[in-house]
DNA sequence: CCGCGTACCGGACCGTCGATCCGGTACGCG
DNA sequence: CGCGTACCGGATCGACGGTCCGGTACGCGG
């Protein structure tokens, strides 16, 4: 058995050697295809044209995928960049909380993985321009993580609420819940068909137009 | 082998038949004690003196076990009674809206359940409830759904934010985080040490503010 | 009092998962 | 040229969610 034929053993060269950085972004893609259920160590390994075993070099549980994916998804997040113009505080904030909502919807399964730390680096940058930029409009004190905490807040939840109404068995509850309007009349006059854009829109309106109140 | 002795055989009525409602509270005490990932229908079924198999009898797969765990903590919120006085809006969704937040803090793991529809007939009357309660209190037209998603999305996003730094392993993050202000000065300066409750209140506060001048 | 249907239970089992053991292989550096 | 180290993977382990199929006891009609 003197070794395979040259042109069925892959070059060297050509095979791109395994990096975490291929792993997490194959995750990535593998998740916006598939969700985090048919997120498997062994079907990763496998669009990634190696055995499962050889990601536990690279990543120490699956759990470190997960975190590293979710970080990712907060990299695709810019931060607005240049001076705060006087009063544009608001402006800042909303482009910032705009494009976080749309990251997170761009991938609807990181709603799913909120509840665990958000401790990477780019969640933490982000956060921190959060901060400096609140603390910039003149949020002090009490007031500073409050703030910056009731737009992360407001962000996160409403892009998991959002998500969750794509599901496709969300949608058959609710024709059922359309049915049983006698039970729940204001949800079911109100509440089934809006459009998120401007719900989202309206109530960080309302947040900021709070905030702005106390800080004044 | 003629049957075993009486003694050793547990009397029909002594045994309590094995109920949904049995299995969801036991569920809920398991999973109050070791967290979701440590649910198990072995597990389970071990605590509740019967075979594994026996749960599949009363629900279909192990996702109606935590959909039903999750209703049953929205269970939990109790609903502010009787009529609500004039300008009384505020008091009684403060009230609501804070019963709903203990409840899932008590429960830390529901705020992992989160990403998945809340059609459970308790999680229903609780957004009736809230519907009802701000359609009464003057918001009408596209204004409601966004004052009520507004409310409901802060409160699972902020109990979400609070129950995931609780956890061990943020802790641990967090002092690592403290060593590296230089990165993040501002939000280690001010980020790190608040008062959960009165964090959660300020930012109710802008919230029902801003939903108040709108309103007005 | 009998017998039988139905509501309920569980041992054995299947395929799959996350993770580990341990033996390889090839590249770079001395 | 040889050797260490960085990287890879077949085989395997224990546990999981879920199913098959054969039970068991209780109530109800005869």
């Amino acid at each position: 058995m003197a070794g395979e034929s040259v042109w069925l053993r892959p070059r060297r060269q050509e095979r791109q050697t395994l990096t975490l950085d291929r792993i997490v972004a194959e995750a990535v893609t593998l998740l916006d295809a598939e969700g985090e259920a048919r997120l498997t160590m062994r079907r990763l390994a496998e669009r990634l044209d190696t055995g499962s075993t050889t990601l536990y070099w690279h990543v120490k549980t699956k759990d470190d995928v997960l975190d590293l994916a979710l970080d990712a998804v907060f990299g695709e997040v810019p931060l607005p960049g240049g001076p705060a113009g006087p009063g544009g505080g608001r402006a800042r904030v909303s482009e910032l909380v705009g494009a976080w909502r749309a990251a997170l919807l761009r991938h609807p399964w990181s709603t799913g993985l909120l509840d665990r730390p958000m401790m990477g680096p780019n969640a933490l940058s982000r956060t921190e321009f959060l901060y400096a930029t609140l603390a910039e409009a003149g949020f002090a004190g009490p007031d500073l993580p409050a703030a910056a905490f009731s737009l992360s807040t407001y962000v996160t939840g409403s892009a998991t609420m959002q998500a969750r109404e794509r599901d496709a068995t969300a949608a058959a509850l609710r024709d059922q819940l359309r049915a049983r309007l006698a039970t729940y009349p204001t949800l079911a006059a109100h509440g089934l068909d809006h459009h998120w854009d401007d719900t989202f829109a309206r109530g960080l309106g309302y947040l900021l137009d709070g905030m702005a109140s106390q800080v004044r």
